[in-house]
DNA sequence: ATAGGGTTAG
């Protein structure tokens, strides 16, 4: 009769669903619940309430059995409700059998709606949702109109992919059949395109809808936290507190979680009220809500509080506790409260890993990460990003690499997150044409995904084609932003394009509206400074809008450095100490351009300040990853284990390179030491060192790849080009800010650092 | 005879 949308077609029935046949098992019976049996059936022989009373307590598909085999010896089956009730057990009891349903119903020679209905609910329960999607359109053949209850039970438990094949048509269908004013409808409508992500659809139903049921809100709640609009949610818990409606448990687990990721303490607290208001019995989910939602706002005291009092903690209880203070920076706390946890999952390790990783102690991440896998706990796209973040920190290709194929061996869902983390670790480990393969292999790319190839190919001496990148980034209409623009500046300033990182620094006011920051100013700075243009540089500094900080004034003296300019120095020096008295690398950078302009009465008198003020040099470090360990020496190490082999590397290289032209430049040394004793503070750094040992460890043509917390010096760099023509071998050294890929005696950045 | 909405990490 009506003009139904049967485009969905059918397939004879018998190739999805299993073939119909009847058989009872065999099986022992218990003696007991034989008894209850005998009882039902004798305490009311005309009646069959007993036996469906029965039904009700039955427990499991055994017991089932045995009911339904009495009642067929009593021909109590051919009772259809009996018959129904003993399919509905099937359809939704938890240890159901469908097929054993759909046996019986098979049989049925016209079953009810209640019968399709309890089918249809049942294949959503074992999430055979095409089934139950195949279901209604068969009771539709055969004349059965749907419900009130069709569409709820229909539409329940839709993943997402079934939800978009078929949501729009059975909206069709509920709006034909009459149903779109019914709440639970309306409801379970609203759930489906929120599950879609067509958040729109479902706030146009809920417009439509009464308003006065607290599950709509609720489904609307849920629908925003998923869309991750979390202030949608609470705005419409607002309207819903003016509008009178009552909230529920599940509508304060919901605001609180919202209220947790926007760290709004006053709505979460308002939330919390109404536990104790509207006598709202708390459950381990509200309270774990609870608990998580003070120690995202940072209130600690209170987390442990309720956590405190909890009658049961689940490992997600556990979890809200450790980002808490993870959040904080507390990487300590949170480890002590982890160590406590019995049963860890992989979130609770991820968030862990995530704590040493917000502090910057990358090793400990990488550490959790090996005793995570030593528990057998498999990490999921959350774990990878940490890991490879910290990967990027250190260095770490090798462990990087194993990541990739880890994930592809083991199906992580490689989302666009883990494809910007796979990006930036191959960008930060030296590896652009591997970051690059990665990229042109991402699906959609958003603008972090365009941002760290620009930052990347810009920090690897490919300032050309950072900037290409950057031109497709914009006719790919992705919006850049303030972090994109710091690549971009820093493409031109490590490869001294002045001219263009001009323009690029007018562009992004006025082309994307973004105000520059002291990021950016600092990169104008060195930008200009880099490229001799001195007076300039301190021309964009005069000119800040906002108060220079010290790194803007630290480009400046960086290029004083490069330029020897020991006046302008000394006026940086004095700006940066003021904004920041304890910075030693000031110190170490302003005695470092003191010798190089032999000023050694201005270097004395710096290093009898430093002296007295107890400021010492940061030491420097380089890290160097063999066969997935990661190795780190400091200038003069020797606790290395294999120390002994390495100096006497060391000795060879040195001979080999003097041979081949080498002259230590010991320029940039300032200890006031006879030229021999610099030489040997020279010969000691710690890129050096690793150098050696990797030239120890690896096989010829081996890439030596080294990580360094400070600016490469003079000599070092000489060192490595040379390493990379007499040993042909290609070196890479990530310092402080760049790379430098040594080959065959020159260096990627053209001496220009 | 059968209904709906929930917590954790990049």
């Amino acid at each position: 009769m009506l003009p139904l949308p049967l485009s969905l077609s059918l397939p004879p029935k018998t190739h999805i669903l299993p073939t119909p046949c009847l058989v009872l098992s065999n099986h022992t019976v218990s003696s007991i619940f034989n008894k209850m049996i005998s009882l039902a059936s004798i305490s009311s022989p005309t009646q069959d309430i007993p036996l469906l009373s029965l039904l009700e307590t039955c427990k499991s598909m055994d017991q089932l059995k045995q009911i339904h085999s009495h009642s067929i010896k009593t021909g109590l089956l051919t009772n259809p409700i009996v018959q129904n009730r003993i399919i509905a057990f099937c359809c939704t009891h938890e240890k159901g059998d469908m097929k054993y349903a759909y046996r019986m119903f098979d049989k049925i020679p016209q079953p009810s709606v209640f019968v399709w209905n309890n089918m249809i609910k049942g294949y959503n329960r074992i999430d055979c949702h095409r089934n139950g999607v195949l279901m209604y359109l068969d009771m539709l053949k055969s004349d059965v109109k749907p419900d009130n209850y069709t569409f709820p039970f229909l539409l329940k438990g839709f993943t997402r992919d079934v939800a978009v094949e078929f949501g729009k048509e059975l909206h069709c269908h509920v709006v034909k059949f009459g149903f779109d004013s019914s709440v639970f409808v309306q409801n379970a409508l609203i759930s489906m395109y929120c599950l879609c992500g067509e958040i729109d659809v479902a706030r146009g139903i809920f417009e439509m809808s009464c308003k006065d049921d607290v599950v709509t809100w609720n489904a609307m709640f849920s629908g925003y936290n998923r869309m991750k609009q979390y202030d949608e949610t609470r705005k419409l818990f607002a309207e819903m507190e003016r509008k009178g409606v009552l909230p529920t448990a599940v509508t304060i687990v919901l605001v609180l979680s919202a209220c947790a990721k926007l760290k709004d303490l006053d709505v979460g607290k308002r939330a919390h009220r109404y536990v104790k208001e509207c006598k709202i019995e708390p459950n381990l989910i509200l309270e774990n809500a609870l608990t998580d939602m003070y120690a995202a706002c940072g209130e600690m005291d209170v987390a442990l509080e309720i956590f405190g009092t909890m009658n049961n903690r689940d490992v997600i209880s556990w979890t809200a506790i450790v980002t808490g203070y993870v959040n904080r920076g507390q990487a300590d706390l949170a480890r002590e409260y982890f160590d406590q946890m019995p049963e860890r999952d992989y979130v609770l390790w991820t968030a862990m890993i995530d704590g040493y990783l917000r502090v910057n102690r990358f090793k400990e991440a990488l550490t959790l990460f090996r005793e995570m896998q030593t528990s057998n706990i498999k990490p999921d796209e959350f774990t990878v990003v940490s890991i490879l973040t910290a990967c990027a920190n250190l260095g770490a290709l090798e462990l990087g690499e194993w990541i990739k194929t880890y994930i592809e061996k083991h199906k992580v869902k490689n989302d666009i997150f883990v494809g910007n983390a796979l990006i930036d670790m191959y960008c930060k480990c030296g590896d652009v044409e591997k970051a690059q393969r990665v990229f042109s292999e991402m699906p959609r790319k958003d603008k972090f995904t365009w941002t760290a190839m620009i930052v990347g190919l810009a920090i690897n001496g490919h300032g050309e084609k950072a900037l290409d990148m950057f031109s497709q980034m914009l006719k790919a209409s992705i919006r850049p932003d303030e972090v994109t623009y710091v690549g971009v500046l820093c493409a031109c300033t490590h490869t001294g394009m002045v001219e263009e990182g001009r323009k690029y620094f007018a562009g992004m006011t006025t082309h994307h509206g973004i105000e520059p920051n002291e990021a950016h100013y600092g990169c104008m700075v060195d930008l200009l400074g880099r490229a001799g243009h001195l007076k300039e540089a301190l021309e964009v500094i005069k000119n800040m809008p906002m108060k220079p900080n010290s790194i803007v004034w630290g480009a400046l003296l960086g290029a004083c450095r490069v330029h020897r300019d020991a006046e302008m120095a000394e006026m940086a020096a004095k700006e940066i100490l003021e904004l920041d008295p304890d910075n030693g690398s000031v110190y170490v950078l302003l005695c470092n351009i003191y010798a190089a302009c032999n000023r050694w009465d201005n270097l004395r008198e710096l290093r009898k300040i430093m002296l007295d003020k107890g400021i010492k040099k940061t030491p420097g470090c380089s890290m160097i990853e063999m066969n997935g360990i990661v190795h780190e020496f400091v200038a003069g190490d020797q606790s290395h284990p294999e120390t002994k082999e390495i100096y006497l590397k060391l000795d060879e290289m040195t001979s080999d390179l003097k041979s081949a032209g080498y002259m230590p430049d010991t320029s940039e040394v300032f200890l006031d030491i006879g030229e021999e004793d610099k030489e040997s503070a020279l010969y000691r750094h710690s890129e050096k060192l690793a150098m050696a040992f990797g030239l120890i460890n690896s096989g010829p043509g081996v890439t030596i790849r080294i990580v360094k917390n400070l600016r490469m010096c003079v000599d070092c760099h000489r060192v490595a080009k040379l390493v990379s023509k007499v040993y042909d071998r290609e070196v890479i050294v990530r310092d402080k800010t760049r790379f430098h890929h040594f080959r065959n005696g020159s260096c990627s950045c053209k001496d220009y650092w």
